[in-house]
DNA sequence: CTGTTAGCGCGTTCAC
DNA sequence: GTGAACGCGCTAACAG
């Protein structure tokens, strides 16, 4: 990385051209520089004169300020996206350039923000930038939620939510990843599974559902509850969570990690420990990461399509934006089960 | 992933706090508000005026609204940064969770835009914004920078920078984890290079100024000139490559990839051959991301400290944006070779 | 000393 | 097709 940081050029920065400066060169007033431009419906103004505002717009570059745009209207063209602290993962930037496209075509901006550890400033933030509408990752907090209210932000969006209950929300997603990993070991002829729970707390509010839809689906085939290991990513916690699970009763025989990297640590730990044949554990990951096919033995794991999810939230967001009917259904799970040789 | 989007409640939105609101419950005037809350100095105001002005704000919930302060300043607190639209490495949300905290220390707020793949809108952004600085990871294009002197921007930043030759930004980094590569090979008796070149053409901008490093350091050291295979994430295409380092005379021994992905995949295609012994290349990564570690065998990288090269990016920008003098030495190589047994 | 008045910045929109 | 007011915060000039 490196950086290439150029000030201001001997060149005095040209004043940028405003609404005044359209009209003057256009001969006409300022009000009528805004019909023409925003096409304003219900104004008569002739053919030539419309021409003539916008050959003087063009001439001049004129771009119209956000600033002031924004004050008069309350509100501005921003969908602002508070991105969590933890480092997300690969397919993360795809999810916002998709959701980024895809609201760019209904003329609104996507500005996503790392929220800093301490969220003081945080919360400030859309009160400064009056966006149109906020896209969370993590669940809004009690106080967030009564800025939105009180700042009149009515389209909020969460992605991943921890919430366990709602239909809409729920983490329904995370639990449906649980489920279809559990699923897959079951139909493998598996009965005692094993769960992978990262140690850093901030997963906790993905791997929390992701476990529970494990634990779901237990119950519901009529398997031993999962044995649930805390891990960190390292190959002697891995070989750690190993021994812990071969010693249940009844030895678990399969494992549910809770991303592909702790499944890759996993399976470093089986090689480690030496496994093989029957007492060899089988691992399903999730996320399907380039490494995954590149592990021995590859990986299998339950592939997201983060683009598929990123035109679901900008279409759920947009249709409030413009005063559609939000959709009933919830989305359709966008996961599938990639199967290689780890189960 | 899932979606809650709510919508407006029936309670309907409290109007926002202004600084009139602030102002008439405090019992003095708005400029008052104004000069306590911006701390303007030279300004002599009691304390316990100021003492009920800031009691005031907190019990409203006041937040000065971005829009009128950027209008009248004329410029905002925004500093944004440009995302390319390839997926970025796992580092690369830490590095922005790094930025965005360095310049909140400082009172800016750190944006982030995914630049959509038709360039079209993105012209219109900044003037949406008027940021303060713009920082981006590729290199502007000529129209772009036309725009950033045209809005008067004159403190702009590229991260990554592909010109070659000028000292400060020259993608000077990634050409010294060219070298880093190399010259680690070289010290453990290595004499004939290859370099796995990623196929997609937007990762060219890293890669061409990586290869460039390897290459300098093979002509300074005297070697053969590193042999560029161009190869897709696939086991198949890195067993192709394999073949034709192994068939070139003479033949290649060690292998620097563009990053640890490839270098994955690599090693993936040394398994599936069956290499061995002093027919088994040497393989160096670029990033150690976490599965580096759990590879077979574990893969020798070149870790990159992002945080560190945030932290010197805001460095930069915050110079210039505050009027100090930029540094003249060009950023120390955050860089560091982790060994492991790949290489 | 302490605080106020008034006008600006720029695009939008109602009333004429 | 236009005049004028408005949204909100900043700040120079000024008054008590």
């Amino acid at each position: 990385v490196t950086t290439n940081v150029s000030g201001a050029a001997a060149i005095p920065a040209t004043r940028r051209a405003t609404s005044t400066d359209v009209a003057r060169e256009a001969g006409v007033s300022r009000a009528t520089v805004s019909f023409v431009l925003n096409e304003t419906p219900h104004q008569k103004i002739s053919a030539e004169t419309r021409n003539r505002v916008r050959e003087a717009a063009s001439r001049l570059q004129y771009a119209p300020s956000a600033a002031a745009r924004t004050l008069r209207k309350g509100r501005s063209d921003i969908v602002l996206c508070l991105l969590p602290h933890a480092p997300l993962g690969a397919q993360f930037g795809g999810f916002l350039g998709e959701l980024s496209a895809r609201l760019a075509l209904d003329g609104f901006t996507l500005l996503a923000h790392p929220r800093p550890n301490d969220d003081e400033r945080t919360t400030q933030l859309w009160q400064r930038v009056s966006p149109a509408a906020v896209i969370a990752f993590d669940d809004f907090t009690p106080e967030e939620e009564a800025i939105n209210r009180a700042l009149g932000i009515d389209v909020t969006a969460v992605v991943m939510s921890a919430e366990a209950g709602s239909t809409s929300g729920a983490g329904f997603s995370n639990r449906q990843i649980g489920r279809l990993q559990a699923r897959h070991l079951w139909s493998t002829g598996h009965r005692h599974l094993g769960y992978a729970f990262p140690d850093e707390g901030r997963y906790a509010v993905y791997a929390g559902p992701r476990l529970n839809g494990v634990e779901k689906f237990c119950v519901e085939k009529g398997l031993t509850p999962p044995v649930r290991h805390t891990m960190a990513l390292t190959v002697a916690s891995a070989v750690d969570a190993l021994r812990q699970w071969a010693a249940a009763v009844p030895p678990v025989t399969a494992i549910c990690a809770y991303n592909d990297n702790f499944a890759l640590a996993l399976l470093a730990g089986i090689r480690h420990l030496g496994l093989t044949g029957p007492s060899c554990p089988a691992v399903v990951g999730v996320d399907d990461i380039p490494a995954a096919a590149f592990a021995q033995p590859p990986l299998t794991t339950v592939a997201v399509d983060s683009a598929a999810d990123a035109r679901h939230v900008a279409e759920s967001v947009l249709r409030r934006l413009e005063g559609r009917r939000p959709r009933r259904r919830a989305m359709k799970p966008t996961i599938a089960l990639v199967r290689r040789e780890s189960a």
